[in-house]
Formats: structure tokens, C-alpha cells, sequence
RNA sequence: UCCCCGAUAGCUCAAUUGGUAGAGCGAGCGGCUGUUAACCGCUAGGUCGUAGGUUCGAAUCCUACUCGGGGAGCCA
């Protein structure tokens, strides 16, 4: 948009508009900046501006003078995120963020912001959470959702240059998929239907028209789980394809996922770092994924290396802990003593905070490690993983674990049972490396009618409500399969984030909804 | 549904274990020419989550409730 010097009294000349992450291209040129004041800092005679114009930040420095004087005044206490337009000399200058500053000329107040609740100092996650409109201004938020764009870019891309077709399902379904207890039920003039909690059984109607289709969108879970992975509404996406075996469905998943690695590392590596995350275990995301069979699984958790690994384990984290309280001592004792700058007390106050933090997280764990032990030790053939057993599983291997062939009771009715072991069926979840966990699951499909219907009268499934369903392996039924991957938890897993809520822009918990 | 932890200024936290409620940030005013969470001085800001109870006296101990955090089950 075009800007005339006329709508800006204040603008010393008229220049062209641009934003931070194309200063480079413009060192020596005049230019104007449209942003907010992230941060601001002044003195008597020299002003400096952190400004944030949505592609990056970018210090200005305003010094007094004849062409500055109108205004130096106002810059001197701009509160944070007042909206301003700011001209000036783009300057390469190593002392500022981004290597380039703006050398002030002029500037517009477009919007003075009030008491701007989110400060530079850390604050507490409900705090936050409840200023989420706010809080995706801040560094972390705005980090983590570019990366989350660019993987759900990266989600279209794969499948679409692969000649997938999109299918979208409906959201508004009848109780079909499984357990209703997990649903939210919802009005339907009358009826009641229920907010998907997958499109698959639609999907798979589709992909005996195109072959290989995907659908991508939100999904509902109405499970009353309150943890660090869960929420109420996510987003996943899911392929099907005709004509394949689980070990081809499988290929894909592991396919996919190295794309995903591989795009978020091209395009945000500088990103990664700034979050904390460690870039070479995304670049251990590679083919061949692990892969082993649940029973095998279940052997490995009750055998010596499991049990060795626990208590190495443990052992490393009452390390940790101890070096902590240490390291807490050493920090009370700085900030709570005399002749220390206070801005050394307050870093020192800071990293208290911090370190008490990891010790809480830590003796939590160490509490619970005798119980994943005993967990592990007895587990029994024939009951799912449970979470501390995924987490077990998927921390002892280096890259991404396939847990192949379940026990029939623990998973869909839809799922192919094995020709050669009538007591699992043909499916696979994948699991996260780092003990992120499962982030996939997906199955080849029973394609036949006989069997298929003997396992829904079995489950006690309403039939006669799936007969569009059956109809598929009553007129040239193939063998087929897909899988699902949850959109937050891969974000969460890729950025290195404990908890989900801060992959998505607004989540959805249990008890949570605003804004 | 169950288990554990928490709630003190707008925000982040402290209060020597039952004896007059504090600091930093933020806000307001003043000072400072290169700051990086700037710094220095001053000012305002509180029914200690709610309701009971114990006590001469409760932020502190007890009970219930509300809200939040973590976990189990279940799941992507």
C-alpha cells in the first residue's frame, strides 16, 4: 500500500514501505517500517526501538536532534506494542538484532498502546494462556507457528505431488468410528450426531475411486485427559491407499516423516536453535525407522536393558537433582547478597526460577520411574502400551520406532487381522524419537467381508448402520491401508516442546476454551 | 473418574515455620548519547483464592469448596 506524505505530517519525506526481512537488500536506502514496539529503551539525548513488523525484528535508533525534536519526546516512554510507522536509513550495525538498524528521520504513532499485560519478564503459563491473542506477538509463539505452518505446508505438498487426492470428510458424523464415550454429541435437528474423531471409514470409500486420497482437518476427542499431550481439538491427517500392504503403508509413514524433517530444517533451522532444539537429533530423522513387532516390544520391556535403562536412569536424574539444589544454593546466595549489581540478583533470581522448575519436573519423575519399572517388568501379552511404555520405547532408540501387529482386542474392528497369527492384526503405530511418543497410527484394512463382519458382530456394532461400509468389500474389495498422524503432537516433537498447547494457535482442553 | 502439587500487588516471586505483608518487573515522575530483559532516584499499588474452624493472635495450622498445574486411565 501506497503511502502519501501528506496522511503523515510528521514523516520527514516521503519513502518507500518495507519490512525487516528485506533491510538487507536496502542497507543505505531510506525506508519506512510499520510495526510495534516490542521493547524500548532511553536516555536523555538517544532513544532505541525494538520494532516488530511481523517478518522479524529490528532495532531503530532515534537521536535527539533538529529533524527528531517533534518527537523525540513521545519515543522517550512508547509503551510496548504501541503501533507505529518509523523512517529512516537502513544501517548495517553488528550491535543490532537482525545486523541492520533503522537511523530515525521520522515517525508516526499510529496506535499509543495502553498497559501492555505481556512484559519482557517471564511470566506463568495460565497468565499466558489466557492472553493467548496477545501472547503469539512474543518470540515463542511466533517461532513455533511459522514452523508449524511450514510442516502443514509441507503435509499438503507430499501428498499432493504424489498424486493423492484430498477428500474431505464431514465433521458432523453419526456415532460410527469407536467408543461414543469419547465423542462430543451434538444437536442435529433433533438427532444427535457426533464431532469426527477421524475421517478414515469415509477415506476409505474414496480411495476405491482415486486410488491413493488424504484428508486434513480438525478432529475432536471428547476424553477427559488433562496432560501435557492431549487436547480436545487437533489436526490430523490422513492417507489411504488402494492396492498396499502394512509394510507399504509403512514405507510412506517413514517417507513422510523425513520430508517433514527434512523441510522444517531447510527452512527454519535458525528457528530451532532459537527454541532451544537440538538440530542434529531432527537430523537423525532418517531412513530406515526401527521397526518391531508388539510382541517383540513387549519381550524388550521385560528383559535386563529396560530395567538397566530405568535405573541408569534414575541414577542420572538424582545426579541432576542434586547438582540442582546446588546450583539453587549458589543462586539464592547471589541474589540475596550485598554489593551484587541488582541486575546480576535479578538473573540470579531468574535462574533460580528456572532450576526449581527442572528440579520439580525431575523429582516428579524420579517418583515415578519405580512404577514405570514395575510397569515395564510386568507387562502382559495381550494389554496395550501403555504411555510410560511408549516413552520407555521410544527414548532407548535413536530415531523414529514402528510398533507393528497388536493384539486384536486392543485395537479397531477395522483392522486386517494377520493371516498367520489370528491373534494381532496388521497395524502400526509409530513412535516419536526422544520420548515425544506416539505421533502415528495406521493399519492395512480388513478387506474381507466374511471376517469383517464376524469381528463387528463381535464388538456388538450396529450393522445395519454400517452397510455403506460392508458395501466396500462387496464390490471389488482390494487390499488397503492408511494411517493417521496427530498435526500438534509432530509440531510439538519437531520444536522440542514439552506441552502441546503451544503447537496450536488457540487449544482446546478439557475445561479450557478462551479465547 | 482417581492420585500428587499449588493459589500473596497488574506480572514473577519472597515472608526466618503462628507475632505490624516485602522485592524486582510493569505503571507514573525525574536523570543519563550505543542500549541489548539497559541503568539510577522518587511515587502509587494488598480484605494473602472463597467459606468456615483452632488460637490472645493465622498468609502460615485444620476442613470444605473454587480455580490452576502435573500424572494415571484413554488416546493423535
Amino acid at each position: 500500500m501506497l503511502r502519501s506524505p501528506r496522511s503523515h505530517p510528521t514523516l520527514a519525506r516521503m519513502s518507500t514501505v518495507t519490512t525487516i526481512d528485506r533491510l538487507s537488500e536496502q542497507n543505505e536506502q531510506d525506508v519506512t517500517l510499520q510495526g510495534w514496539v516490542y521493547n524500548s529503551r532511553a536516555s536523555g539525548k538517544i532513544a532505541f526501538i525494538i520494532l516488530r513488523d511481523g517478518t522479524g525484528m529490528c532495532q531503530c535508533v532515534i537521536e535527539k536532534n533538529e529533524q527528531t525534536e517533534p518527537f523525540f519526546g513521545d519515543v522517550k516512554r512508547l509503551p510496548q506494542e504501541t503501533a507505529v510507522e518509523v523512517t529512516g536509513a537502513v544501517n548495517k550495525e553488528e550491535r543490532s538484532v537482525g545486523g541492520y538498524e533503522l537511523r530515525v528521520t521520522g515517525l508516526k504513532i499510529v496506535h499509543a498502546a495502553g498497559d501492555y499485560p505481556i512484559t519482557p519478564k517471564p511470566h506463568g503459563v495460565e497468565f499466558l494462556m489466557k492472553h493467548r491473542h496477545l501472547w503469539f506477538r512474543s518470540k515463542r509463539p511466533w517461532h513455533i507457528l511459522r514452523i508449524r505452518s511450514t510442516i502443514i505446508d509441507q503435509i499438503r505438498r507430499f501428498y499432493n505431488d504424489r498424486g493423492y487426492v484430498l477428500i474431505d470428510t464431514p465433521i458432523f458424523a453419526p456415532a460410527a468410528g469407536e467408543g461414543a464415550q469419547t465423542l462430543f454429541q451434538v444437536d442435529y435437528f433433533g438427532d444427535p450426531v457426533y464431532l469426527a474423531q477421524t475421517g478414515q471409514l469415509y477415506l476409505e470409500a474414496a480411495c476405491m475411486a482415486h486410488r491413493k486420497v488424504y484428508c486434513f482437518g480438525p478432529t475432536f476427542r471428547a476424553e477427559k485427559s488433562k496432560t501435557r499431550r492431549h487436547l480436545t481439538e487437533f489436526w490430523m491427517v490422513e492417507p489411504e491407499i488402494a492396492f498396499a500392504s502394512l509394510t507399504d503403508v509403512m514405507d510412506v509413514a517413514e517417507e513422510f516423516i523425513c520430508s517433514i524433517a527434512q523441510r522444517v530444517l531447510a527452512d527454519h533451522r535458525d528457528e530451532l536453535i532459537e527454541l532451544g532444539r537440538n538440530v542434529e537429533e531432527i537430523e537423525a530423522i532418517q531412513k530406515p525407522f526401527h521397526r518391531m513387532t508388539y510382541t517383540e516390544a513387549a519381550d524388550f520391556l521385560k528383559g535386563p536393558k529396560v530395567k538397566e535403562y530405568l535405573e541408569r536412569d534414575l541414577a542420572d536424574k538424582t545426579a541432576r537433582v542434586a547438582e540442582l539444589d546446588a546450583t539453587i544454593a549458589e543462586l539464592e546466595e547471589t541474589a540475596g547478597k550485598q554489593g551484587v549489581k541488582q541486575w546480576q540478583k535479578d538473573k540470579a533470581a531468574a535462574e533460580a526460577i528456572d532450576a526449581r522448575e527442572e528440579r520439580s519436573d525431575l523429582s516428579e519423575q524420579i517418583t515415578n520411574i519405580p512404577h514405570h519399572v514395575k510397569l515395564a517388568a510386568d507387562f502382559q501379552w495381550g494389554s496395550d502400551l501403555g504411555g510410560s511404555d511408549e516413552t520407555i520405547l521410544s527414548r532407548m532408540h535413536d530415531r523414529p520406532v514402528f510398533i507393528t501387529h497388536y493384539p486384536k482386542a486392543c485395537k479397531a474392528f477395522y483392522m486386517r487381522e494377520d493371516r498367520s497369527d489370528d491373534r494381532v492384526v496388521e497395524c502400526f503405530d509409530l513412535l516419536a524419537s526422544q520420548g515425544f511418543g506416539e505421533i502415528i497410527g495406521g493399519s492395512a484394512r480388513e478387506e474381507d467381508y466374511d471376517r469383517l463382519l464376524a469381528r463387528m458382530k463381535h464388538e456388538k456394532l450396529p450393522v445395519s448402520e454400517y452397510e455403506w461400509y460392508l458395501d466396500l468389500r462387496r464390490y471389488g474389495s482390494v487390499p488397503h491401508g492408511g494411517f493417521g498422524l496427530g498435526v500438534e503432537r509432530t509440531v510439538a516433537w519437531i520444536c522440542g516442546l514439552k506441552h502441546i498447547r503451544e503447537t496450536i494457535p488457540y487449544p482446546r482442553m478439557m475445561g479450557k476454551f478462551y479465547p
